[in-house]
DNA sequence: TATGCACCCTGTAGCAACTACAGGGTCAAG
DNA sequence: CTTGACCCTGTAGTTGCTACAGGGTGCATA
């Protein structure tokens, strides 16, 4: 691992990202402005892979950009006041927690269609009152 | 409970959704037309509570509006062939399964960041490590 | 050496999923 | 009978991408 280097579009590939958000992301300054070749091409380091990764995968998993930016700072500024940090973490924390008890509701629900199935019909869907208020 | 019928504006409340939001549900067809009063009000029953209640929570979760729309096909359309219901939960339960186990390691994450809290600064943070490939 | 071809660059415009008015009607309370 | 909270339709703006247009880079290969 001497040059260990990416172009953008190998980073696109290994994050599975579009090229063009990648550099949307770099706009908004949610990730940082990448060293750039004798040619003006992109190059970027692991740490910026590790970044885009976590990036993609808290957005997939319903949080927002800002919030994103929230998380990234958990481990960006970590000379920050630990009352701050630990107020982001708290509040993600219990958000996390909300999601992935819907998700294991929604799972069960899907998991009964699916042990269901092999007959005719459905039997009986339950799958809205996986996600309604009572299931909470 | 005789007459449960809900205006916009309580529905909007009762599942924290800007009304806006609900008529856009509408015009998009993820909401089904709703009944009107004498001077033109959309009235909502507890079906449509539950339905949208649905929707928001999946949205919530990283879901498109187009997914949404599939999982809601599920308990939609139970005379549909078994086979097409069994090919979108099966699909959708595996992209349930991942999205749990990437939240399980952000709870993880920021569980260990609170611990090492009540300090001066975060000793380690691997918050991107997280979610990263390898944490696969 | 040149000439593809795949890739990169900076724009800018479009799309998805809301969100926020503008301009106006409904209705229960006082 | 009017005032304020709510509702209506319609359209324009915002967020988070996504897709070109128009052009440069760089390597292989004829």
């Amino acid at each position: 691992m001497v040059h260990d280097s990416l172009s953008i579009g190998d980073l696109a590939k290994a994050t599975a990202t579009k090229v063009e958000t990648i550099r949307y992301y770099e706009r908004i300054g949610l990730l940082p402005t990448p060293e750039r070749t004798a040619g003006n091409y992109r190059s970027y380091s692991a740490a910026h892979l590790g970044r885009l990764s976590f990036v993609r995968r808290a957005r997939d998993l319903g949080f927002s950009i800002d919030q994103v930016r929230d998380l990234l700072g958990l481990s960006d500024q970590r000379d920050r006041s630990c009352e701050a940090v630990d107020a982001i973490a708290r509040e993600n924390l219990a958000e996390v927690e909300r999601k992935i008890r819907d998700l294991q509701a929604l799972r069960r629900e899907l998991g009964s269609i699916l042990s269901q199935c092999g007959c005719g019909t459905i039997a009986e869907c339950r799958i809205i009152e996986a996600l309604s208020p009572t299931a909470m």
